[in-house]
DNA sequence: CTGGCCTGTTGCACTTGATGAAACCATACA
DNA sequence: TGTATGGTTTCATCAAGTGCAACAGGCCAG
């Protein structure tokens, strides 16, 4: 496990792997884990693990749950990650008023947050019937294009855990509530580049989302509208403005990198 | 710079402690720093430096900007930063519920997001005419209680450094927009244990907000409504609601321990 | 155009901090 | 009461980390 991911670093040192490992297992348990788990999950002695645990508690970027014991997230990493939502939002907020002022219809910044999709910037469509998110709500995976979107760049694993996690309530006729169906829907997602929600979260709301996941988010950009405005037919040229506009985002993100 | 915060820690390794230091110096620096900046601020020699950055951006803890030559923090972070801001969610909604059904109006959750407060929870008001934030709006500090709640839980010069760059803009005329006023405000807010926003984003729109960073989240909760309904002499009833709630959450936050 | 300065990268000899097995401690449960 | 499990500490050993100095490259001023 131990092993530098990008070939060409010259260097790595085994503590600062170490760290990173502890790290990795902080983010992919939420609710806490305990001295065991890391001692099985990263190899190291018991004895080896308690140490690197200790280190990190005294400058909190773990913390002990004193009932439980289990290990969990600390304070410490609160200042990142109400940044990069900032420095995410304000890249993509002049992206999506030229795509709202393009289509006239609401478009949508979310984000992957936990086992749901969180809205982080909403640009309204100016007419008076539009489907628009509501503030704060964090929609479920499975019948939104933005989830489907973040979703079909997880592995089928993942997205099966969230989802046996989550469920899939139905929320219209047309609402996918069989895994495997929805699977097949994230296949399909993949080979178009990109999501519809096509009257599955709310009826008579069609919903398209591209990816942002080449950007190093798990978050994509969605066009909303009435499925009376927005047929089955406008969605190639919609989608083809949201690959272009995630394109430019993405330069814009990574710089002139390609990405990996 | 190299010394456990916590007294009782036994164990201390000098290499975990030194990549807490370029963690720390991350979260700083959200446009980048260079190796030089980090061998200064960490006292490191820069080949030290060098090695542990090259390792953190092997796991892409840090990613390097191809043409500047910038470290900045790198995608492997991501997951902590949505799923912080779900389980602080997750938990505060019921009690956001409560205290909307017992006065019966607007009550919000927002949490520093970069220099402005971003709106996480909004459970709005039953009557038709209410104070509602917008969703996916991140508001100024100057200018709203939340953001006064969680400025008077930051230095002074922290705040003059935020409030310089966004500036202050005039929204209502009691908008406060000059900082030494500002700062005499969050001297009244750190001594009565709640913001105020009296008009002051939003005419005929008035707010009252408590922070939550004994929870270790640059965070908090609000009740807002129309002034007509919320006058001056409710405040102490609501905000005494609103602190219990905040000890109520800091302690199923924190557990049974006292905060430091 | 050249020299100086600064930042980033590498080599190498040395040493210091890290290591982990095993023992110990505490708690829970049958 | 004995056993099992998870967490904590001891101690002898050594492997990884270290940092100075040199090198490389780029930029800028004279």
């Amino acid at each position: 496990m131990e092993q530098p991911e990008q070939p060409g670093t010259v260097y790595s040192i085994r503590a600062v792997q170490r760290v990173c490992n502890i790290l990795d297992l902080i983010q992919e348990n939420p609710h806490g884990f305990s001295l065991t788990q890391v001692a099985e999950v990263t190899q190291f002695p018991k004895s080896s693990a308690y140490r690197y645990l200790a280190t990190l508690e005294s400058r909190r970027y773990v913390m002990r749950d004193p009932i439980t014991g289990l290990f969990r997230i600390g304070p410490a990493f609160l200042p990142l990650q109400s940044r990069q939502v900032t420095v995410l939002a304000d890249r993509v907020r002049p992206h999506l008023i030229r795509l709202r002022d393009q289509f006239e219809e609401s478009v949508n910044l979310g984000i992957l947050n936990g086992y749901r999709v969180s809205y982080v910037e909403i640009v309204e469509s100016p007419h008076s019937v539009r489907l628009a998110a509501r503030e704060g709500d964090r929609d479920h995976l499975h019948c939104t294009a933005l989830g489907k979107a973040i979703a079909a760049t997880l592995d089928d694993d993942r997205v099966t855990m969230i989802l046996e996690t989550e469920g899939m309530p139905q929320h219209t006729p047309a609402t996918i509530t069989e895994l495997p169906e929805y699977l097949q829907d994230l296949e399909a997602t993949r080979e178009r580049g990109y999501a519809i929600d096509n009257c599955e979260n709310e009826s008579d709301g069609r919903c398209i989302a591209v990816s942002l996941a080449d950007a190093g988010m798990p978050a994509a950009i969605s066009v909303s509208a009435p499925a009376s405005r927005l047929s089955l037919d406008d969605l190639p040229d919609v989608a083809k403005a949201l690959k272009d506009t995630v394109k430019k985002l993405v330069k814009e993100i990574n710089g002139e990198r390609p990405t990996s």
